[in-house]
DNA sequence: CATTCATATCAATTTTTGTTTATATATGTT
DNA sequence: AACATATATAAACAAAAATTGATATGAATG
């Protein structure tokens, strides 16, 4: 039963299905959700974890990045997710992708610039 | 969201979960379910009202009784009961079958005991 | 109409969960 | 090596949820 239940509370609570959401549009590191979600990296890192030992997402590390996305090894939480996440209203997450595009965008952007001194930026200040 | 939010967090119990579990059985009313559970009745009065207010049980009144089921007037509901009750292994909730039967065996020794002379009891002393 | 029984509700408490600030770790850069 | 960045973790605090014991409500019975 154990399982379940952790499957279940880690889809209840409002930032983990905001995460969960902006997860369906693929892989994202955390500064990309915590700019998305608007918030604080600490809480986000909170949530993720939740989220991974409930075996909802999963983490790949790739340098001083963590990528996180959603777990689909797992066929009943990949249907729970999917189920779930569709009878969330749109207006309910359309500031967070809003802002994850924005913050996305300026990420490339920098990028572009720093590729040309050869370094690779996330989230700093250049 | 806040719908979705409320149906999760409701199953998101371990006494709620086998709350519903019992109920596939079929209408009980709130002192088979404290006898099967094995606990105290304001307990179970309390997740009763939660898992009614995320609209997964209903209730019938008749008489001093009040029946609870499983509400199958909701298609996502329903299912999202279905798949995770069938994810609970049999030995989570074996005791509670066990207790179950052998109050409702009690109850109907004593209605017929007492329907003799007209009474109808539930759980009391007769 | 007083009593009993089934259930609900309340208030107090305890437990669990989420948030925040500060700090640690690890990777990459200069 | 010193520094900056991305993320995790810890500790303190706040908020939400669950448990319990006491009491209220309302139906049936004698």
């Amino acid at each position: 039963m154990q399982d379940v239940l952790n499957t279940l509370k880690a889809l209840s609570d409002d930032t983990r299905l905001r995460i969960l959401k902006i997860l369906e549009r693929g892989e994202l590191c955390v500064c990309d959700i915590v700019a998305s979600l608007d918030t604080i990296q600490p809480k986000i890192s909170f949530h993720l974890k939740i989220l991974k030992e409930a075996g909802l997402i999963r983490d790949r590390k790739q340098g001083k990045w963590i990528h996180y996305s959603i777990n689909d090894s797992d066929m009943f939480k990949r249907f729970l997710i999917l189920s779930v996440l569709e009878r969330i209203s749109d207006s309910d997450v359309r500031e967070d992708k809003k802002r994850l595009e924005a913050f996305l965008k300026g990420k490339n952007s920098k990028d572009k610039i720093v590729s040309i001194k050869g370094k690779t930026v996330c989230c700093g200040k250049g």
